[in-house]
DNA sequence: ACCATTTATTAAAACGTTTTAAGAAATCAA
DNA sequence: TTGATTTCTTAAAACGTTTTAATAAATGGT
């Protein structure tokens, strides 16, 4: 509809051709002083601002990347995606960020509209396609930079958590607690990061000697939406279940937030934390300092997840081959376990 | 770096020329079908995807709206731009999603950066731009779409919360309830939804004959970031300096976490909630049915204001003038006071 | 005064599409 | 059969830039 003013009419308007106009603009050219200035003033005049289609165009490179995540209004992205753009703009470079809903079709979509746009490196959070479809893609000239994931393509760096030697962690903490009987409540296990963690869950129970009858799986599928609520709803029915000698001493739960409702209908059940029940969370949420009692959880520092991610990007954007990160995660020890 | 297939291989492949095969590709002339097969194959082989670019110069209509947000790891926000891409989504229009980090400086360098990418319909959440560079860029052909913020320029449509409404209902709640003495915790008052809703709250307690030395603001800068935790330490240290009946009985606060920060530090100095202090909310956040008491909260629906801002994006995208839309908030019940 | 360089500017090709007008071939109506 | 349509395909222009090679003008060294 509306047109918008061309570096041909910024040249009409200074006198000049539209290629010293374009040199003025990128200093490809040796321009005297006296021109610079008159294509600068019409630049101004005319508040001309470059097409960046016709500009990609004709130069390969449009500086931007794609940042694919799986959940927009999940703080845990959100906040990657945060420090990870901010970082980008700080290096002049644009980031195309796109969600999926954790949908593995609207994942593939989003990835054709990044291509279609011709960016070239995509940083995918998590993500559910099978290596084929990535290994198929990279053959394309689309470079992939994985998240919170790991990947056997040997192309593809990643950056993850250490997840298994957390998970030992917490356990062996626990165990010292005097905990001998513990509960593992979980998202679908269908992801490499989560997939880590419960091996970490198993082989440091396994070492602790608390193996059998001892490891309590609790995992559903509503809980892959609305944490608090789903963990409320789940520990709730559980509890009116169960006698309590039945159940585990203490919960270690994938998410901060499935911890949080998980408190509170233990709580509301009369129960008191951590006496009764011990409950260990994932993420440390900023809210998770304010419940009460305050939760104890594994930290997991998302800028430095974010911030790597970006070296990584830039790394890749001056052609060196990024190295795999491996991020350390941290126990918060707090009072509800 | 990476070649990627153009359509010129496509039609070599196929032999047909460039010219049949975007046909084929857009139905934009009738082509037997025994060369379309032919070229669908070849695009399916060499698994061609169109440059976007390109595309965008020659036809106008790019398909992608901006849509710019305060902070993107501020679920409030988050979440209006997921529900706001997903209708996007479902139309065929892509989004690209900014976030200035409550930066006016950066809010102008991204308005800028869709320009040049040539999109034309900005949707703004919040925003301080000042009405002139509105109106100056619109001249430049890009047209506004403004959130939870309104506009006095007439070409402008806007959708924003009754802010004042709500706020003269909310204290109506709380004199019934029978506080005779109001505090009012914000975030600095320089957007228009904020003063609206100060405005609501003076109004409704003028009406209320609470006005004088009933009244009670207070205002931080540290009320931008981190609402949890600087909630918490302005109340902490406001219940340390004033004996209790210097105090407001009751806080309005301008966001949930704001509100649970004030809570912890209500509880923490000993105080009993809602017995001693009463403390209302605004946002109505997942985490706000969960906390202990439950947060009385006033509740703006998110989902909805990403919905219409869509509509309103639609309507502009089919040439048709959208209505500014008031959206009503609810005042939700619980514990708190 | 001459050639060699440097400085400033330009014309034109190229990027990968869409679109238009036109031509060729096939079908139809009489 | 003829002329009129309709169906299919194409050539070429256009979109707004960057970039390259070429040219013209100015400067420098002898």
């Amino acid at each position: 509809m509306a047109k918008r003013v061309t570096i041909k009419e910024v040249a009409e308007d200074a006198g000049v051709t539209i290629g010293t106009v374009s040199h003025v603009i990128n200093g490809t050219a040796s321009i005297s002083a006296e021109t610079t200035s008159r294509v600068k003033e019409s630049i101004e005049k005319l508040a001309y601002i470059p097409n960046l289609s016709a500009r990609n165009m004709r130069a390969k490179n449009n500086h931007t990347v794609g940042l694919m995540i799986p959940k927009m209004s999940n703080v845990f992205y959100s906040r990657i995606a945060s420090t990870f753009m901010e970082e980008a703009d700080k290096n002049g470079c644009t980031v195309m960020l796109l969600n999926y809903e954790y949908k593995s079709e609207r994942e593939k979509r989003e990835i054709q509209s990044l291509i279609q746009n011709r960016i070239e490196i995509i940083v995918l959070v998590n993500g559910k396609d099978d290596e084929d479809f990535l290994r198929e893609t990279e053959k394309g000239g689309t470079r992939f930079i994985l998240a919170d994931r790991r990947s056997k393509i040997e192309s593809i760096p990643y950056a993850e958590y250490d997840n298994i030697i957390i998970m030992e962690e917490a356990v062996r903490y626990l165990a010292e607690k005097g905990y001998s009987s513990i509960g593992y409540l979980t998202e679908p296990v269908d992801f490499s990061n989560l997939k880590d963690r419960y091996t970490g869950f198993q082989r440091a129970l396994e070492r602790a000697g608390l193996l059998e009858n001892r490891m309590h799986i609790y995992t559903s599928e509503t809980f892959r939406d609305d944490h608090l609520q789903q963990g409320y709803l789940y520990i709730k029915e559980l509890l009116e279940r169960n006698k309590k000698n039945k159940l585990p001493q203490v919960f270690i739960c994938s998410s901060d937030m499935l911890a949080i409702g998980a408190m509170r209908a233990i709580t509301e059940a009369g129960y008191k934390i951590p006496d009764d029940f011990g409950v260990m969370g994932c993420d440390d949420l900023e809210i998770s300092a304010f419940t009460r009692p305050a939760l104890t959880t594994i930290r997991q520092d998302r800028d430095e997840l974010g911030r790597r991610l970006w070296e990584m990007t830039d790394a890749l954007i001056h052609g060196r081959k990024p190295a795999n990160a491996v991020l350390r995660q941290h126990l918060i020890i707090r009072d509800s376990c």
